[in-house]
DNA sequence: CTGTTAGCGCCTTCAT
DNA sequence: ATGAAGGCGCTAACAG
């Protein structure tokens, strides 16, 4: 048997279907009696309204599609529960594309033509679903200009941007400040950082914060304590060695991302450097197993959460055409845990 | 202007919008002329068939619904993955709601009225949204009777089951089994085991597999080395303590997740016990830590993305009515790292 | 306050 | 091989 529909209800409670329409959207004033058969009616029988009828009428389904250029990777989780946040609260629904890019692809990149077709055939999809806009996330901010046609849809990006279109990113620079404030509180003055790879925004963002720091506090600029990593273990490993095998090896090192910090934790046992003792270390991103380690890692929390929450919020501006002041960029947060320690003061 | 419909297509082409919808779908032979001038149009204007429309038509939307009950849950991305592995290849579209239950209701999942009505709520927007079927992704397993009423749709859950519905779940027992015949074959005949939470279907069959490795091995069965544990770490480290203080201590421990591992290191090391040299540990879950501890971590991989892609494909079956045999249950794979040593045979 | 009706974009039966 | 037309379920003029 068909499904029950509004017309099903209209004869139960032998009114027009209008009348049903204008109780279920509240759009009209309804006599309390007539108003109560209909409700009557649609609870005997089960009714549910069918949105996609609704949504083909009012040309508007009420849904936004994300992309994810790979949900496995660490930050999309949490930017995806934020677009849930903001999405329960507003009646949004998620369409999910997962470009799945990491296990298609690797870590290319560099060559957008790889995963074009990808990113294509995402957005078509998408649009033929009738999304009212596009949330794309990255999974790591770079360039993404030309890679993606949204046909006029409104679109906004996360982990990553383009030259036209809004996009969301956190206050890296003020992150890195944050951290080099924390480390030079504690009474550091040597402090090294290992970057990620210079290619990224954040990288260069981070090391301005790191600059900033320097001045503002005065410390003595040391060129030999910057060090390029690519965002890998191994080259916090490496770099680390490097760091420590220095004349004037440094008290700090500041790294840009957790997974690096494995490598200087473990370069620094195999030289037999207790940290936080003998160097303290801090990282970026709070991952779950920084709290495993040993010593527990102090690092900068991502505001991953808040970024998803604000993707969909300006997305849900421009839709509806409500002229808002920009949000504020959101901010990473300190975690304090162990991995820092105090200079004596001399 | 109005988005172009297949009516602009027809027009330009100087055909019927029958025939624009014939050779959109290839439901019939259309002459190669009239089919190429058809094409051309749908070039020109850069037309896309509106999906909503088709859905309304056909009463069917080629779109899951996946609930899951925690995207940010270890499980849930990796599952997914699975589930758009398949939906990609068989042109489904999924529609995501997250229940997020770990920040609305933290882990008070015995209460199943503290989240009855999200997951009502999630039912009954996928329902309007007129999908094909569901999935539901929990975020550890247990049962799920009687929660969601699917009214007739096609559900299938995973980390979770009911009395009646499909569920996808991996097999534990071979898993726990295998894991102790790694031990075993190390050498290994005192082995420990800290389990998860006792009221989960998981730890008792892992338990099952336990008792049948120490039956088919003849080891000597020793009920003090069966310590009951809760998932956390502090369990972890707790239960190690007791087990090193037995008079005749275990040479190895299985623990039935990573997360509890962190503990069991913790302990040891706190008693200066060197593992695995001195102490063998094995986990569960293939966590991304299990790789960055020192040592670095033993474990047994769960399969979570066949899990994700046996779940929609069920789902797909059904909905179909494709006939066919029972789905082999997926198995967890063994990751050897660097936390079981072999002991000296004697 | 309520009913009638056109039409959103598409598929498909029926006719030619 | 092609076209005409009905209808999927719903909303919103418009009419009364």
């Amino acid at each position: 048997m068909r499904k029950t529909s509004i017309k099903d209800i209209a004869a139960k409670a032998k009114v027009s279907i209008a009348t049903v329409s204008y109780v279920l959207n509240g759009t009209r004033n309804v006599r309390p009696d007539t108003r109560h058969r209909v409700v009557e009616a649609i609870k005997e029988l089960n009714y549910k309204p069918n949105d996609i009828a609704k949504s083909l009428k009012l040309n508007r389904t009420n849904t936004i599609g994300v992309i994810a250029e790979d949900v496995t990777v660490f930050n999309a989780p949490e930017i995806i529960d934020g677009i849930n946040d903001f999405g329960d609260r507003h009646d949004l629904h998620i369409l999910l594309v997962n470009l799945r890019l990491n296990k298609r692809i690797g870590r290319n990149f560099a060559d957008i033509e790889s995963y074009r077709k990808y990113a294509a055939d995402a957005v078509s999809e998408l649009l033929s679903k009738q999304v009212d806009g596009i949330i794309y996330i990255g999974v790591h901010t770079r360039d993404l200009t030309g890679l993606i046609d949204a046909d006029g849809k409104p679109i906004v990006y996360t982990y990553g941007y383009t030259r036209d279109d809004i996009s969301i990113q956190y206050n890296d620079e003020q992150a890195s400040y944050q951290a080099m404030s924390h480390l030079i509180a504690k009474g550091h003055s040597r402090i090294a950082i290992i970057s990620g790879l210079m290619d990224s925004i954040p990288s260069r963002q981070r090391l301005n914060g790191y600059y900033r720091a320097i001045t503002d506090f005065q410390l003595p600029f040391d060129p030999l304590l910057i060090k390029m990593g690519d965002w890998e273990r191994e080259s916090g490993f490496r770099l680390t060695g490097e760091l420590l095998s220095l004349p004037e090896p440094p008290t700090a090192i500041l790294s840009m991302n957790d997974v690096m910090v494995v490598g200087v934790l473990q370069a620094a046992d195999e030289r037999g450097i207790k940290v936080p003792e003998q160097l303290s270390v801090m990282g970026f991103d709070n991952r779950e197993f920084s709290d495993y380690l040993r010593p527990r890692i102090t690092t900068m929390e991502l505001p991953l959460h808040d970024m998803g929450y604000q993707a969909i919020e300006s997305l849900y501006n421009v839709i509806n055409g409500n002229k808002t002041e920009p949000l504020i960029m959101p901010e990473c947060r300190l975690i304090e845990r162990d991995s820092v320690a105090a200079l004596p003061t001399m």
